[in-house]
DNA sequence: CCATGTCATGCGTGATGCGGCATAATCAGT
DNA sequence: ACTGATTATGCCGCATCACGCATGACATGG
């Protein structure tokens, strides 16, 4: 209903940031990580282990994270520490589960009255 | 806090399917079109002339947005009127809005304390 | 039924980004 | 300062997708 801010068409600028923003969460590898964070901090070895992507993968979308403020980290001995101390992305998560379901809901409901 | 679905780790397939929808936002083009169709019903070629895309790129964005269910069309003469009846993706938006204010808003604070 | 306008769809190109390998940079401990 | 562990980065192949051009499908009006 109201837009953005209000009152005002969106300025093309701003739809672009937006859109950067979603980009992050539309690999599935970052937002796993985002995810596996989200219950604990963790090193990145274990992040490794968890996902099973490389090394270098890993520390690369960490460092997207991290440029995008969605993750911190923190050294612990020699081993990095990383955590996602952001409810932010899960709430927009919770939100688009929610249509997926109430989306596969209908469909089902179109399949039983066919 | 609580997970997606509560107690439970989100499966890697509902990690897919969410990060595809964020995919659908991720492009400036399709958030645009979303946006214009939020505030009103418009036909193609008035999107065509808002956007400055060509009309086959406009079909396909205007495609995929139908089949995830973002927008929906019907005849009107002969033309195609599209219209988004979703507010799901103007909540999504809001909410990143508010995250990227508030993180320059910080930038700015952290530059003129240095 | 044919011509016209509107939308969808193959096809090709170029850009973007994932993902791994090898290597460099960085840090902790000795 | 040196060594070994940990993380970041240059390089490259490959897949995906945006984007436009040309064409096809389709409905509408004459």
């Amino acid at each position: 209903m109201a837009a953005f801010v209000d009152g005002a068409r969106p300025s093309p600028e701003l739809m672009e940031e937006i859109s950067r923003f979603f980009r992050l969460l539309s690999e599935p590898a970052r937002l796993q990580l985002l995810c596996l964070l989200r219950s604990e901090p963790l090193d990145v070895s274990s992040l490794i282990q968890a996902t099973g992507f490389s090394q270098s993968h890993i520390s690369r979308q960490l460092g997207q994270l991290q440029r995008a403020g969605l993750v911190s980290c923190e050294r612990e001995g020699s081993r990095l520490i990383y955590s996602a101390d952001d409810e932010l992305v899960e709430e927009l998560c919770v939100l688009v589960q929610g249509r997926l379901r109430q989306r596969l809901e209908a469909q089902l409901l179109q399949l039983q009255a066919a």
